[in-house]
DNA sequence: AAGTGGTCTAGACCACCTT
DNA sequence: AGGTGGTCTAGACCACTTA
């Protein structure tokens, strides 16, 4: 009587015959899964890199060219991505990608905020000693990132970082909620970048959350999480008028 | 007759950002919607309703005669269904309604209560005098139902009036969540039921809710919900036993 | 009325499990 | 190897939009 399993041994090449992972957002392409699964991955990341742009009408006919397939596979993509919310699909009407408003980033911050407080709170009150250490690793590495200005190395190491918070939580439920519907934030942070003073003070929001966690503050915990997604959704918002104010 | 009033603002379909509201749970298979939009409201209710029992195994070719129609539009909807968390796909390997143990459950009530009690807060903040003589209205209904002892028409009544709260919360992002993820729970309950003491306690829970929702004291309103979404589970998981225990 | 583009059907293809 | 059942292709069909 298992709904889960929990999939973290990327199985080794060969040989492998394992279950194949199934296509959660942050895993790699399976080489053996069919195609609609691949096709989503790479229409994701089209979409997380900003190469579809929001609001960007998407034309199954375009996409089949675009990525060599039919179109049967290139629907049953898109219906996966609606389900995360990168995508909004009207009957007869076709796809595109999800237009956003300020209202809605707003909406899906507060969302975030909360869920992301509650997992934040339980992995103050539930982490063993070696999980702390792994939490340590993992913020070293995002300080070590963090100076090189390297994006794409920064964002990877962040989200890193919060995935472990995730796993420690035991919420397997509310991992998954994140992990599917809050990509179309990070795609918006890839669009639009990191405002340079936000680096240093995002440093210090997890320095002040790893010693909540540490001393198994729960309730400071939590706080400090909220505070921290607040602060990013002030700073995109921000970034998002600043560029659309100066085209 | 059931107060069915349709009183959905069918959002004028104008580039509109917000969630789409086709195809959503709750609603009626427009007439005219393609078909593997009806198929999913079908499958989708005959979970809700049992009749395709948590880990049945769901075989294309089955659905295919079942329905009457071909594997393309079944896939397309089984593919939504997956995005509603009521049927898991493993690629090359098919679908199954959605297995749930105590732990799934347990989880699933804490980000549902967290997350309905914060919109619920945001309800006692914004309801103006309208909204509010709606929500007295609507738990009226609720109280009245309640004394029929019609399983079906109580989780009626009892969802309209969570449905108007979410609403008067102005958070489409946080309703779209919890319409889409929640029904799961919903199916639970009409398998198993309710407690025959529960249903007087939801009436007092109501009562306190409105009162504080009232009073606009968002704080108190948020508290309520969400010890009403714990005793909820806990008159689910004590269901759910005895009905293990003696079968 | 024609065109664009989403949706559906039938059957071939292929992955995985059984013998 | 054979069987079961999920996946893919090609083309017909049909809803909606333009002129």
């Amino acid at each position: 009587m298992d709904a889960f399993e929990s999939r973290v041994s990327l199985s080794s090449d060969r040989t492998d015959a394992g279950v194949p992972d199934t296509n959660v957002p942050g895993e790699e392409p399976g080489l053996s899964d069919p195609i609609y699964a691949r096709i989503c991955q790479r229409i994701r990341s089209d979409i997380l890199a900003g190469a579809l742009a929001p609001g960007q009408r998407l034309k199954i006919s375009d996409l089949t060219r675009r990525y060599g397939v039919s179109q049967m596979p290139i629907r049953e993509a898109l219906q996966q991505l609606q389900g995360e919310w990168l995508v909004t699909i009207l009957p007869n009407r076709g796809a595109s990608v999800r237009k956003v408003d300020e209202a809605f980033i707003t909406q899906m911050y507060e969302i975030r905020g909360h869920l992301e407080s509650l997992l934040t709170r339980r992995c103050a009150e539930l982490a063993t000693p070696t999980e702390l250490q792994r939490l340590q690793e993992l913020q070293a590495k995002y300080e070590c990132v963090a100076t090189t200005g390297n994006l794409a190395a920064i964002m990877t190491a962040n989200r890193n970082l919060h995935r472990a918070i995730y796993e420690i939580a035991r919420n397997p439920v509310g991992t998954e909620l994140l992990d599917r519907h809050f990509g179309l934030l990070r795609s918006l942070r890839n669009i639009y970048g990191l405002g340079s003073s936000r680096l240093l003070s995002v440093s210090a929001e997890h320095r002040e959350l790893m010693e909540a966690i540490g001393r198994h503050d729960g309730s400071r915990a939590e706080q400090i999480s909220r505070r921290h997604c607040d602060s990013a959704r002030d700073d995109l918002l921000e970034r998002m008028r600043a560029a659309s104010a100066t085209p």
